[in-house]
DNA sequence: ATCGTTCTAGAATATTCGTCA
DNA sequence: GTGACGAATATTCTAGAACGA
């Protein structure tokens, strides 16, 4: 017991135990070197200690004295218990300073209590047992540790502390059950944590790659264009053809915008929470990409064409080569069906058009479409009246749409998915919280 | 008890009661001039005790502090019972050598048992209170006084229950420490949470300017090959026809931001505001686009309409479409129509425009459907019957989407996925309301 | 006190006290003993042994280390039995000289045994626990003290076990609110942190947003270079350079994504659900740079071609690529198989018109379907089965799924890799796990 | 009526002793 | 003779209970 009382030094009344001195390790440092004191204090000090009820003499030379006693104690008492022998001991000369095993007071009465000592002065610690009188050792043997008596051996009799009830211990239970559980929920969350992070992780490294991957081409780029307009003479040719290039072009691009506008703005009033970002972005960019690159495709088809139409075949083996690799979304489809036509000049296409198309690529739905529509359909107006009304989003619009509700509908199925990450949105959080609130058994009633 | 405990100090830890010193007269006299010790001990002194675990440097300085804790304690414990403000202002301190009516340490030991305080280390004096913490006074409040349960009051009624044994015991005990245990972890797991997610945040830093850098570059590549092209000839003659014609278009697109911020604002949900920076970003990338978009059409109007000046017509149309542009909804597929349209340059398209766009563009498979319907089906039925049902090979569309459906499907079941990271949708959260909600069954009842 | 003033040193084996010893009080007379033993076990093991308590003037440096150690065991344990932190603390250094209340050698042997220790090496005083490892403080817990089995002096009346005590109840109490409120607490730090994670995906997504862009306009770029350049002369002069180095290129890019796909796919254990969505994203983008990577290349391709036709196997090369890029399933490969079958230029490929398409382009599922399409689809049959049923179109959707799994994959193969960060590796979670499943009291008995 | 003080007791752990296989 | 253990005692910490302010 470090800090405390290391050494003490006890002094006894009249008939008892009846003072002791208790010792912080300051105090020991201070009592520690007595021969010190007893120089520095001199009597004056020592007389001024005594009147604090401090022996000092008896310390000092308390250790003869207590080597006297042992014998005596020891002789007198074989079967005595341990704490009586030594306390008598120590009633036997007034005053004796004495180690336990242990250095706190409290353990000392605690023995006197357990063996019928009581406090006789609440003014003084004097404690009595009448069968421990001084002169009198014989009387020791009365006097009998007061401990048979098991209260937890007889577990019913003990009415006090009240047993658990049933109701009490499946609370208890329950408790810690639900705890468990939670706790283990904690766990797969920081675990989804993980994952999420990984997946991050995963991200990240792959835009930087594809970052690098630009950065490359980008390098290309520059030097092949600063290698081609070395050249002379190159761009006033280009003029005529990228003319009317350019004008279709930009019809597009209005079609472009347009989808934009319909994709990527809905972020302001997105009601949905992140999931619906991601999800939006991603088509939207998918989207976008696929109209520039529509774009350009048809330009870089048609115009050509143009000019040269023998490069045809290479067009369309563009084409295909690019709706393999970039599309994922119907969009694309539409596109290279028109880009496709133009492209296809005297081929088996225009021998058949409704039909060539499809058996061309009819990998898309909607290439399918395009090409069928572009028969001489008569009556139309059906159909446009259709188009224009139920599902009259047709184009890009349309996809668009469809890739947004399949977004939304996501979002409303897995609310957990995105927003949910927030697997705890503020209303779930309160909630949560309230019920925990009322966890506590008194709130409920 | 005289000559026992007079005075103390306690020396508090940072977080709980840590230590505390008892001293007899001697030491109180000794302790009483703490200034005088200062001097006395000097470093030597101090550094010896403090290596005791008594905190030196506190009892130095504790007047000061004093005074600063003694209104702070007062004030947010008004209602407090004594023994917990004297307590704390103790604590409060750092050390405050205070005495209560009585000398008796044991007394204010079992002061602090019944409030709940632990003896923390069997080797010193300290005791601590999970709700005892120095600096945080309003958690003094979750201090009662354990007395409550008066056992004498209901003697009989508690007979029923029966007992818990000392395995169940034993039990639940090891459950709560385990539980402890286990939760330590998982604030550990936090922790290193915290560590990674700044790791990204550096990254997706890195990221970021390294892009900003590559941007910068791009946007030299645009004008350089701009100024390059801009061929004396060509850009003469583009002039004054691209004035008019980006006019428009500039308008065009402030009408599309317009729709934009319209349609945007609609969405009924919209309670979050992470959406917002998407919106900020997609307008940054908007402007992005612009740069772009203004070299593109630079070059897209210059250029053929140097040669052919007629175009002007073409772009009144475009405007009308760019109007009907602005909505995403259904209206969007005339637009589409509309462009392509100018599109088709003088093929079949020209005879009937109305009908002509939409096979081309179609692009979604509703539009396909609806053409295809309207297309006279030659031997193709099966073909298409299939292709139009069962639509397997859709486009990309297609399995795009059945991807999509695919990966919903997983959400569901496998919560974890992607929504995984929340582990908790609804149903989870749910059934942990609910469990939370039963915590206390007996209770209940 | 017999046997007190005794000393001796115990030297224990590698896995428990090794040495420890004992001096009485008495050996205040240490001096003798001291300079002996300093002689013998040098300074720092006599300065370590004085400040275990006998001399007082060496408390000085020892308790620093003592409290380190103190800690290192209490917080492993808090309600660890004295005896085995003690213990612990004492096998922690190696050797360190600790002082029971008593020291008796046997007393403590009798200790180890109350604790399950049992003696390993007759001939030397080890004494073993399972539960009792260096490096492991967290075991101590499953050590206990051994008691309870008072069998013998009331069998009966015990059965019961005895009551719970209200200050058991109490404790019981306090610890499950204690751990109510700490797991609240955890609750909220992991929402904070879903908070954040949340602003990185948007951060994500708009570095890929501004990134797609860009992407877009460098492929504008790209074509609006390619036209330009596709002058005449400029391409003649380009082809021949750009063809050895794309091809050079493409046969890289083949094999990394053949190996990517093989490697990544075969991850068994794909149960992980998060990484999915990841694995979409990237899948998209993946093909986005495709795209991209695909246009150029076909300038780089075609252009020239337009000069020189037999640039076809170029073509055709770049094809497989493409191909190559995107599967990674095993639908993919049989893809890959039609595509590389018509690498090989000239050769069986063109044996088998039905094929050959597909070698030119094949890359996407449309793009062979329109191939074959285009073929006198005589017994067209077959492969239109296959292609809408199985719908082996593969192509982007492929690498999507591709990507997917490989996202998969990796979770499954990293999962060891972060697990530093992860508190809990599989050993780890096994573990917790296991003991989570014990938590449960009736799975005791 | 609650809180503080005091004294004693309960309960768990620690120490010692002795026995038994 | 040793090693494990029962049992008694000792020590420690906390609680019960009485009493007074």
């Amino acid at each position: 017991m470090r800090g405390f009382d290391r050494s003490w030094i006890w002094l006894l009344g009249k008939q008892f135990v009846v003072g002791f001195l208790l010792c912080c390790d300051q105090c020991l440092q201070f009592l520690s070197n007595l021969t010190l004191l007893r120089i520095i204090l001199d009597d004056s000090v020592v007389s001024a200690l005594r009147t604090k009820g401090f022996f000092v003499d008896s310390v000092l030379e308390s250790e003869k004295i207590l080597e006297f006693a042992m014998d005596e104690a020891q002789g007198s008492s074989n079967s005595l218990p341990p704490f009586l022998a030594k306390t008598y001991e120590m009633f036997a000369r007034d005053l004796l300073p004495r180690f336990f095993k242990h250095s706190n007071f409290s353990s000392f009465i605690r023995q006197l209590n357990t063996y019928g000592f009581r406090k006789v002065d609440p003014e003084q610690w004097e404690f009595a047992n009448e069968d421990f009188i001084r002169g009198q050792p014989q009387l020791l043997k009365n006097i009998h540790r007061r401990k048979p008596v098991h209260s937890h051996s007889t577990p019913n009799l003990q009415v006090q502390g009240s047993p658990l009830t049933d109701l009490e211990r499946q609370s208890l239970k329950d408790d810690i059950e639900r705890l468990k559980n939670e706790k283990e929920m904690l766990i797969l969350e920081l675990k989804s944590h993980d994952q999420e992070r990984k997946g991050f992780e995963l991200q990240m490294q792959l835009l930087k790659e594809r970052f690098q991957n630009m950065e490359q081409k980008q390098q290309k780029m520059v030097s092949l264009v600063a290698r081609t307009l070395q050249k002379p003479g190159i761009a006033s040719n280009l003029g005529s053809q990228l003319e009317t290039h350019n004008r279709k072009r930009r019809l597009q691009r209005i079609d472009y915008f347009y989808d934009e506008a319909n994709i990527e703005d809905n972020p302001i009033g997105t009601s949905q929470t992140v999931a619906r970002d991601n999800a939006e972005s991603t088509s939207s960019n998918m989207e976008q990409l696929d109209h520039l690159d529509s774009s350009l495709r048809f330009w870089e088809n048609v115009i050509p064409s143009a000019a040269q139409p023998y490069i045809q075949p290479n067009s369309r083996l563009e084409l295909d080569e690019s709706t393999s690799c970039e599309d994922s979304l119907p969009v694309s489809c539409i596109q290279l069906n028109v880009d496709i036509r133009p492209k296809s000049p005297g081929i088996d296409m225009n021998s058949e058009p409704t039909v060539v198309p499809a058996p061309e690529v009819v990998p898309s739905k909607e290439a399918v479409v395009a090409n069928a529509a572009s028969v001489p359909t008569g009556a139309n107006d059906m159909f446009w009246e259709q188009f224009l009304t139920e599902n009259p989003g047709a184009t890009e619009n349309q996809e668009v749409q469809s890739e947004r509700k399949d977004t939304d509908s996501r979002k409303n199925e897995n609310k957990p998915v995105e927003p949910g990450r927030f697997w705890w949105n503020m209303r779930n959080v309160n909630s949560l919280a309230e019920q925990m609130g009322h966890l506590t058994p008194a709130e409920r009633t």
